[in-house]
DNA sequence: CTGTTAGCGCTTTCAG
DNA sequence: CTGAAAGCGCTAACAG
């Protein structure tokens, strides 16, 4: 085993009495027409001199880095890390390699992780995209690099993209509140980009399901901004002569808030109010009362955004369109039936 | 804007009409001896093309990837997430990259993701070691590459080593206990592998503290094994004639399993039982009774590692040693005063 | 079945 | 201030 210096290739070759490309034959599983003695002797070389080979020079060769990069819009999602992990643990199994970057909700950064990759030499992307950086998004296109989407849908670009059906997903909790008697449901959700496809998506659906049943809602059930300010606009709603009996949180981390606020403001649950949180929480059934939420399937998307990458990465593309998902509806004990 | 084809150093060097080295030195920003319009030519070249540097090609000379590698025994930790956004947030400012692979608390994979990662020659390694592998970072120290380690101390090897005091931890909470007059007081852990520091130091610390206060224990109160093995474990020590009256839950996983457990025997907390985690959880603060914890300093931590590592790599080295971090007890309500 | 050769795209002396 | 040339470690024809 050898210290320090970097042992290359041709060390093996020289160790072996053999040329480099035959070593590199060997290193490439090409046994086929190679001689068991020759064989035999590389093994040992490369044993003996503990030799690892360069992935590197090998990738700068075959111009392909078997390694992906992952653009997440916001890594504090619970459902982003569950779609990570899905990811990896797919490629992990075709030994290809994962980077993974956190946007924080800024495009900027985003255009900045993506030159970064593409330097990198990466050899596909999959983008929870901020949504401002079609040009960007277009140019990797351009050069071949193979994009798939996830949780959000960029309009005008023959690309794959994984999502959830939002609609159906803030349905189900209308309904199941509907169910239990409520008439005053109210709906959080952070600030309503437009190009934020599950935001606005998620509150089209909760309006639909509110007509198909009948409700009406004044337009203070409509609570959302940024995360800091929904502590605020909460009081607001709890003002009115009309209070919500329950409420239709779009996303995790939404629902944090509006527990905060219930503990803060002692409100009961479910007692005083019902809740029904969009995305699936680790703390769901441990929690006093145990939360019905709306589960993504998570693994799924994971699972086939790499596999649909992978594949368009080794050439077996298929036509390029939108897959959704189905929400699960996990109903425990944070509605009230009135 | 091209499409396609990959443009070179050579593609920029002809279109502005100068040579290869002089583009390289305009991107390496060494522009003290550069003609200010060689630079615009080839500042607008680079444009026009819409060149990107290939980040292989310079590292495979440079014999330097400005990334590093991070392995986590066990990404399920609450912990490890938050070292590792640290460590990130620390790399990003400095342009090096991150990347993260999970061993999933198996020593093979572990070694196999070494592996990778020295084929990808990555600068450095964070590693969460599993503590089955001294003989592999041993080569990977041969090599000259350095790694700092957290959470576990590997013996015999002189490697940065970044911890909680996890004695202290466990005393902070043990002490709250007895101070609130609690006499019965049990312990939970994972399986008390001897090569995983903090949780035989955890179970010391408790041992100790449980002393200093003369506070006597059956052996059942040092509940230990597999995480699914815990509920039937813990009907046992509830069978005691000799409940505890309070458990200190050694990490965020054991308390996740108590407190599944409560909600399945309908354990009131904290009046029929009073629980204190180590390991900050996401939602301490609105459970129901808000949860005592100890917390890790883990962005600390993280960004310590990430700056011993750097300057490592940068050669800025200074002597080994091993950091220990002080706790943080963060009192909520669910420890009942008897 | 094995060796020779020519690069991959970039950096880095060293001349000019 | 700029260019020529060598080479990082590996792969891939193509001969032999």
């Amino acid at each position: 085993m050898n210290t320090s210096k970097n042992i290359t290739i041709s060390d093996v070759a020289k160790h072996a009495k053999v040329s480099k490309s035959t070593v590199s034959q060997y290193l490439n599983q090409r046994f086929e027409y190679m001689g068991a003695a020759t064989r035999t002797k590389i093994e040992e070389s490369i044993k003996e001199l503990g030799y690892s080979p360069n992935f590197l020079a090998r990738s700068l060769k075959q111009k392909k880095t078997f390694t992906i990069g992952i653009i997440v819009a916001n890594i504090l999602h619970g459902f982003s890390t569950q779609v990570i992990r899905a990811i990896e643990d797919c490629c992990n199994e075709q030994d290809v390699h994962v980077i993974v970057c956190n946007a924080d909700d800024d495009p900027a950064k985003e255009k900045k992780y993506i030159s970064m990759l593409q330097a990198k030499q990466v050899d596909g992307f999959i983008i929870f995209p901020t949504g401002e950086n079609t040009d960007v998004y277009k140019q990797v296109l351009g050069r071949n690099i193979p994009i798939v989407f996830v949780d959000r849908l960029i309009p005008d670009l023959e690309v794959d993209t994984l999502l959830l059906d939002n609609i159906n997903a803030s349905k189900l909790g209308v309904y199941n509140f509907v169910e239990n008697g409520h008439e005053d449901i109210a709906i959080i959700t952070p600030p309503l980009n437009p190009l934020i496809t599950p935001r606005w998506e998620r509150l089209e659906g909760y309006k639909e399901a509110m007509a198909e049943c009948k409700k009406s809602y004044p337009e203070e059930y409509i609570i959302s901004g940024q995360l800091h300010t929904l502590h605020d606009q909460l009081d607001k709603v709890f003002q009115l002569k009309r209070r919500p009996t329950a409420i239709l949180c779009s996303n995790d981390l939404t629902l944090m808030e509006v527990l905060k606020y219930c503990k803060a403001k002692s409100i009961l649950l479910p007692d005083q109010l019902s809740i029904i949180g969009i995305d699936e929480v680790s703390f769901a059934t441990v929690y006093n009362p145990a939360l019905s939420t709306i589960k993504q399937p998570a693994f799924n998307i994971g699972g086939r955004a790499a596999e649909l990458l992978l594949d368009h990465i080794n050439g077996k593309s298929s036509e390029r369109k939108v897959y959704r998902y189905a929400p699960e509806f996990l109903e425990r004990t944070s509605v009230k039936t009135l």
